[in-house]
This record gives structure tokens, C-alpha cells and sequence, in this order.
DNA sequence: TCCATTTTTTATCATTTGTAAAATTCCGTC
DNA sequence: GACGGAATTTTACAAATGATAAAAAATGGA
């Protein structure tokens, strides 16, 4: 997907304050299993996803947990790193190779203060992420894991095909075991 | 709490755009019990609480879950409404007397396209909605109901005063018995 | 204060999910 | 195509949580 397009799909903007973004946006590639951010390292960038899909976890006493998921087209951002400018809690692993577009955030909040579409696309970018939080937390609040599974399967069937389900299980909520008793049930 | 303290601690505003933005916000008290926002209605106000506390709650075939409590200082707004513009998930309850500032949504999104400090306002007020709901999901994927229990009595301690544990329950994503339970084994 | 209602606790049993270990499948490399 | 390591599935058992019902306690209004 291209740069332009995903920043469109944010919310559009007019040609000089698109020039002004892009000006700060670079394309980078990495190998799959490259980790693209640390959770104990404050993340001075923000990346766009232009091919390949991406991972977050956290990690507790040893435990990985994939908290997130993203592919072509999704925003990698450290939100804690991001928003409070304090350490997050992820790491970023790439599950493919990865074209990324990079956009260092300490120029982009500049453009925020200067220019008010980039405050408005900036706005939109964090109300997009907020509803699909609340989306998964309410998911997770009202759905049993069989449920969950069942909704990725019908919505996001490509993931099954890309990711790992010991990633999926963990990004579902549940261990590994569980979600191969869940699979072999419902075949 | 004050409405000047409440936007201020979203994002502090130059005086002309904080007037802007306070001739649209009216003060409203309502009683203990009265449901604020329905989930079947499209919501074209936010509120902010300047006194009492509130609850978010969706009902899944007769169940209500409760997904969030607010408290003074705290915005109330049905994310997708305020967002995309279609119809929320949740219904608002009163769960004290409350002093609330209402601000109609139109008019505020009219302002973030005329008034660049108000648009980075809106940017900071979704982005810190993010941020703490990124953190529950977490909470909700790395801990264990008791964990999120004693969380919530180290963290928000006031909440077990002014909630009922019925709603506390449903928000830590477990049954009013399991509470108590867990409840009877930490004393 | 007393009664009715709501909320919380307790108890029991069923179900779901987790843990651990073994068996199987998958995949890349030689 | 065979080998080795990683990922997945299966199995058995344990722990956590849910459902239901009933008792106890707290709450609120007349």
C-alpha cells in the first residue's frame, strides 16, 4: 500500500500540508524476525505499514504476549512512547520482511502545532485507534475465546494464513492448548 | 472540578480558544439513575464530569456489562459515536447525582477545523482515551481477576466506596460471586 | 422502626481454561 | 529424500471461573 494512500485513509489532506508530512517520511525494509522497537527504549518514530504484517507483545517474567496485530496499511506506534513521550510496554516484531514508511514523531509534532490539517490527521489517527481498541477490550469482555476465534476466522481469515497461531492464541487471550481444543472442536 | 481545570488538563489553551470552546459547553446536573446515553442512539454531546460518578454499560442478550467507570475529571463519550458518527455500544448511567459539561459534538468539530489549539486538544483528549484504554486491554490479557482486584483497590481505592460490586465485577470481566470470592480469600 | 427490596456472601457442582508432557506435523537445509 | 528443530496437536490432570440457588446482610422508603 502506498504512503499516500494510507495517509489518505487517516484522513485526507490538502496537497501542501500532504508535501509538508511526507517531507518527514522515509521508506525503510527490514527482514522478517527483525524487532523493530523495544519496550525499554522511548520510540522517536512512528511507521506505516506498506507490505507485511508486524506483532506487538509485551513481556512478564519470561512470557511473550502478542497484544496486537497489524498488516499492510496499520500504524506502528509505541501509543505510551507516542502519546506520554515515557518508555512503552511493547516490542515490534516484523513476521515478514516489511516495507515500512518512517515518520519521526518530534517533526511531526512541530507540523502538529503549525499546520491544522496535520492537527486534524493526527486527531483522526488517534480516534481510529482508539475505537478499534475499545473494540478488541470490549471483545474480550463479552465474547468467550471459541467466540473470538470465530470472529477472526470470518474477519481477518488472511491472519491465519500469515501469523503463527501461538501468536494468534496469545493475541486472542488464550494459550496454545486451548486454541488447538477450540480449532479441533469446531471442524 | 472545575471545567477550566478539565480542558486544561487535556491540553492547555491560548484564553481565545479556550473561550471558543466554553460557549459551547453548558453546565447540567442530573440525578443518581438517569441513563445518560442509550447505545441505540446516535449521541451528539460529550460530557465532562465536574461532580459524581458513572458507569458505561452494554447489554448482550439481558446482560449488562459494565466496561467503564468515570468519576470527576473524566469525559464520557461513546467513543464510535463521537468517532465515526454511528451508533455506540454503550448506555451511560448516573450512579451519584452528577454535575456534568456538556459540549455539542458538531460544534466542536467545526472548531478543531477553524481553530488549530483546539484541534490539537481534540488530538491530546482522544489520545489519552487511547492510552488508558490500551492499559485495561493489557490488564485484562496479562492479569489474573484477582491481580486486576487488587489493582484496582491499590489504584482507585475510592471506586469500591462509591460502586456497588456488582458493576465493579462486571468491569474487572467476572461474576459478582467470583468477586466476592476473591474477595473472601484476600482478607 | 419496620418491611420490602436489593446487594453480597456462601455453598455446590459444572464448565472452561491452564499446565505439563508426549506425540505428531511442518519446514528448511543438507 | 532424510534429518533436526520448531510449531502444533493431543492427552491427562489441576486450577480458576461460571451458574445456580439459597442464606445473610445492607439499603431505602413508608
Amino acid at each position: 500500500m502506498t504512503i499516500d494512500r494510507i495517509i489518505d485513509n487517516v484522513y485526507p489532506l490538502p496537497e501542501a500540508s500532504r508535501l509538508a508530512l511526507r517531507k518527514h517520511i522515509s521508506e525503510v525494509s527490514f527482514p522478517k524476525g527483525h524487532v523493530l522497537l523495544r519496550a525499554e527504549r522511548i520510540e522517536r518514530n512512528i511507521y506505516f505499514i506498506g507490505q507485511g504484517i508486524v506483532r506487538a507483545y509485551a513481556r512478564t517474567d519470561g512470557e511473550e504476549t502478542t497484544f496486537w496485530i497489524g498488516k499492510e496499511g496499520d500504524t506502528i506506534l509505541s501509543m505510551k512512547s507516542y502519546v506520554t513521550g515515557e518508555k512503552g510496554y511493547e516490542d515490534i516484531e516484523l513476521l515478514e520482511n516489511c516495507v515500512l514508511y518512517q515518520l519521526n514523531t518530534e517533526n511531526l509534532h512541530q507540523l502538529f502545532l503549525e499546520d491544522i490539517y496535520v492537527a486534524n490527521w493526527g486527531r483522526k489517527l488517534a480516534e481510529y485507534e482508539l475505537v478499534k481498541t475499545e473494540e478488541r477490550l470490549i471483545a474480550r469482555q463479552f465474547q468467550s475465546a471459541t467466540e473470538r476465534y470465530r470472529e477472526l476466522l470470518t474477519h481477518r481469515p488472511d491472519l491465519l494464513q500469515r501469523v503463527q497461531l501461538g501468536h494468534i492464541a496469545s493475541y486472542l487471550g488464550i494459550t496454545r492448548v486451548s486454541l488447538s481444543r477450540i480449532r479441533a472442536e469446531i471442524k
